[in-house]
RNA sequence: GGCCCCUUCGUCUAGCGGUUAGGACACCGGCCUCUCACGCCGGUAACACGAGUUCGAGUCUCGUAGGGGUCACCA
C-alpha cells in the first residue's frame, strides 16, 4: 500500500507550492488506493503558532484534500524521538559534543578564511576523556566516512553523494535535548509508514541525510519524489512580493477551489494536450513520473481563464450557494437563473460576479460620465419619455427576455428607430454605465415596475443637466 | 565558493532518433453584435550555446553559459 504524507511547519498560512506537493501526495496515495497523512512539524516552539496550524487546517478543508485518520503533531512525538536519540547513543551510532557554539562559530570563520566549506571536525566522535562540566552537549550522529549515497529520485533520477563532502556530523538533538528536523522527519516517517515521500526539491539535500538517519536504524528507505519549486511569473522565486500565495487568498479574490488544484496540478505536470480535469481525472491520470524536472513560474491569467471556464459550467445551486461568501444572496431574486447566464460569460471570478450583479440588482446611484458624454446625446431624452410612455401603457406580459425584445421591436416600429438608438440609454438607465449584459435580460431581471423607476431616474438626470 | 539540480514559443507544456516541432494561456487580426463579454475562424512566436555519436538529433554523450537549490543547536 502506498502510504503520503504532507509536513508542513506552522510557520505561516499555506501556500501554494506547498499546496501542489499536498496535491501530488494526495493524488498519488489515492490512486492507488493508498493513505494521505498531514504531519504538522512544531518542534521549534519559538516559531510556531496555534494559528498557524489552524490556518493550514482550515485551506485543507477549503480545497477538499482531506487526510486519513488524526493530524500527527512532532510536539507531541518527544518521547518516541528522546527513546530513539538514546538508542543511537547505546549503540554508539550517535555521540555527545561537548563543543560551545561559540567554539562552533569560531571554527566556522576560520574555515570560511580558509576558502573551505564550514563544516564540523568530528572532535568529540571518538572522545573517550572527561567532558567538560560546563557544558550542555548536543547530539550529533555518526555520519559514515569516505561513503558514497546513492538514492534514485523519482522525479530527478538517480543521486549521488559523497558523504565527506556535503556532510558533517549533523546534530540530531540540541543541548536543551530537543530534537532536530532531519532526524524527526526521518522517525516519523518510518512508524507513520510512509511509503512515498513527495516534497519541494529544496530538501533534495537534506535527503542524504536523512537517508544516513534511516541507516542508523537499519529501516528500509521509502521513495523520494522531489517536484521542482513554484516561479513568480518573472521566473524568481516566490516571495511575498508576488501578491496571493496563501491558498485562503484565492478563495477572497473568488476562485473555486477545484480549478485552483486544477491549475496546480497543471504546473509542472501533464497529461498530454489537457487543461482541465476533474478530480476524477486526476486520480485516474496522476503519476509522479510525469512531474516534470524543472521550475516553473506561474501564470496567473492561465489561472483567470480556467477560473472563468469552470464558472460558465457551474450549476445554479452552487452559485447560490459560493455567492453567499461574497455577500449575494440570490435565493430571493426571482429570476436568477437569467442572471447567472448572462453574468457566467462575463466574469471570470465570482467575486466579479458578485460586483456585477450589483450593478444590476441595485438602483445606479450615479451615471458614469463617460456613459453619459457619448450615448445621451441632444435626443435621448425625447427617446427616453417616449419609451417610458409607451413602456407604462404597454400591455402584454411582460416578464421574460423575449417578452422584452417584442417590447423594444414595437417599439422601434412605432417611433421609426433603430436598436442603436434605444440600447445604450437602457443600459445606463438600469446600470449606470454603457457595459453590462444584453438588455433584454437586465430589463427581465429588474422586471417593469423597477425599469420605470429606473428610466424616470435617468430622464429626471437628464433635465438637471440641462438646466 | 563546494556539492546537487535544471534549460522546447513571453508563460504552462507535448515530444520519448526521422514531426511543416503539437496544444493551452496571453497577444494580434477577422466574424458575430444593443455595449462588454462569450463563441467561432485565422495569425505571430520556441528546441540556451558548442562539440561529438549517428545515414539522420529537440530527443543520446561530453563540454560551455545561464538559472536555481543547499551548505544552522530553522524546518
Amino acid at each position: 500500500m502506498i502510504v503520503t504524507r504532507f509536513a508542513p511547519s506552522p510557520t505561516g498560512y499555506l501556500h501554494i507550492g506547498g499546496l501542489r506537493t499536498a496535491l501530488y501526495s494526495y493524488l498519488w496515495a489515492k490512486k492507488n488506493e493508498g493513505k494521505f497523512l498531514l504531519r504538522i512539524e512544531d518542534t521549534d516552539l519559538k516559531r510556531n503558532s496555534l494559528e498557524a496550524a489552524k490556518a493550514i487546517e482550515e485551506a485543507f478543508k477549503w480545497v477538499g484534500l482531506k487526510q486519513d485518520g488524526e493530524i500527527f503533531y512532532q510536539s507531541k512525538r518527544m518521547d518516541i524521538y528522546k527513546e530513539h536519540i538514546q538508542k543511537l547513543l547505546d549503540e554508539g551510532k550517535a555521540y555527545y559534543c561537548y563543543m560551545s557554539k561559540d567554539e562552533l562559530d569560531a571554527l566556522r570563520e576560520e574555515q570560511m578564511k580558509a576558502k573551505q566549506r564550514p563544516r564540523y571536525d568530528g572532535r568529540y566522535r571518538d572522545f573517550t576523556g572527561t567532558p567538560p562540566s560546563d557544558i550542555e552537549p548536543v547530539v550529533r550522529i555518526k555520519t559514515p566516512i569516505n561513503e558514497t549515497i546513492t538514492f534514485s529520485d523519482g522525479i530527478k533520477g538517480e543521486i549521488s553523494v559523497k558523504t565527506d563532502e556535503v556532510m558533517d556530523d549533523f546534530i540530531i538533538a540540541r543541548s536543551d535535548g530537543t530534537p532536530t528536523y532531519n532526524f524527526v522527519v526521518t522517525i516519523d516517517d518510518h512508524y507513520m509508514g510512509i511509503t512515498d515521500i513527495i516534497r519541494g526539491d529544496d530538501h533534495l539535500s537534506n535527503t542524504p541525510k536523512q537517508i544516513i538517519v534511516y541507516k542508523a536504524f537499519g529501516w528500509d528507505l521509502p521513495k523520494f519524489y522531489h517536484v521542482p519549486m513554484i516561479l513568480n511569473p518573472q521566473g524568481k522565486k516566490l516571495s511575498k512580493r508576488d501578491g496571493a500565495m496563501d491558498v485562503m487568498e484565492y478563495k477572497k479574490e473568488g476562485y473555486l477551489p477545484e480549478v485552483l488544484l486544477n491549475f496546480l496540478v497543471r504546473l509542472g505536470w501533464s497529461h498530454g494536450d489537457q487543461e482541465i480535469f476533474t478530480m476524477e481525472e486526476m486520480l485516474e491520470f496522476f503519476d509522479p513520473k510525469d512531474i516534470n524536472k524543472s521550475a516553473s513560474a506561474y501564470n496567473a491569467q492561465k489561472l483567470l481563464w480556467l477560473n472563468a471556464e469552470f464558472i460558465k459550467n457551474m450549476s445554479y445551486e452552487r452559485f447560490e450557494k459560493e455567492l453567499i461568501y461574497f455577500d449575494l444572496d440570490l435565493k430571493s431574486i426571482e429570476k436568477k437563473e437569467i442572471l447567472i447566464d448572462a453574468l457566467r460569460q462575463r466574469v471570470k471570478t465570482l467575486k466579479e460576479f458578485s460586483q456585477k450583479a450589483k450593478t444590476i440588482l441595485e438602483r445606479p446611484t450615479s451615471y458614469e460620465t463617460k456613459a453619459v458624454k457619448k450615448f445621451l446625446k441632444a435626443d435621448a431624452k425625447k427617446i427616453a419619455k417616449e419609451f417610458l410612455n409607451y413602456l407604462i401603457n404597454y400591455d402584454s406580459n411582460l416578464n421574460t427576455p423575449s417578452d422584452y425584445d417584442k417590447l423594444i421591436v414595437s417599439f422601434l416600429e412605432q417611433y421609426q428607430l433603430k436598436l442603436k438608438d434605444i440600447a445604450q440609454i437602457i443600459r445606463i438607465a438600469i446600470v449606470g454605465s454603457a457595459v453590462s449584459p444584453s438588455i433584454y435580460d437586465i430589463m427581465s431581471i429588474v422586471g417593469k415596475d423597477e425599469l420605470e423607476i429606473r428610466i424616470k431616474n435617468l430622464i429626471q438626470f437628464m433635465e438637471e443637466k440641462n438646466e
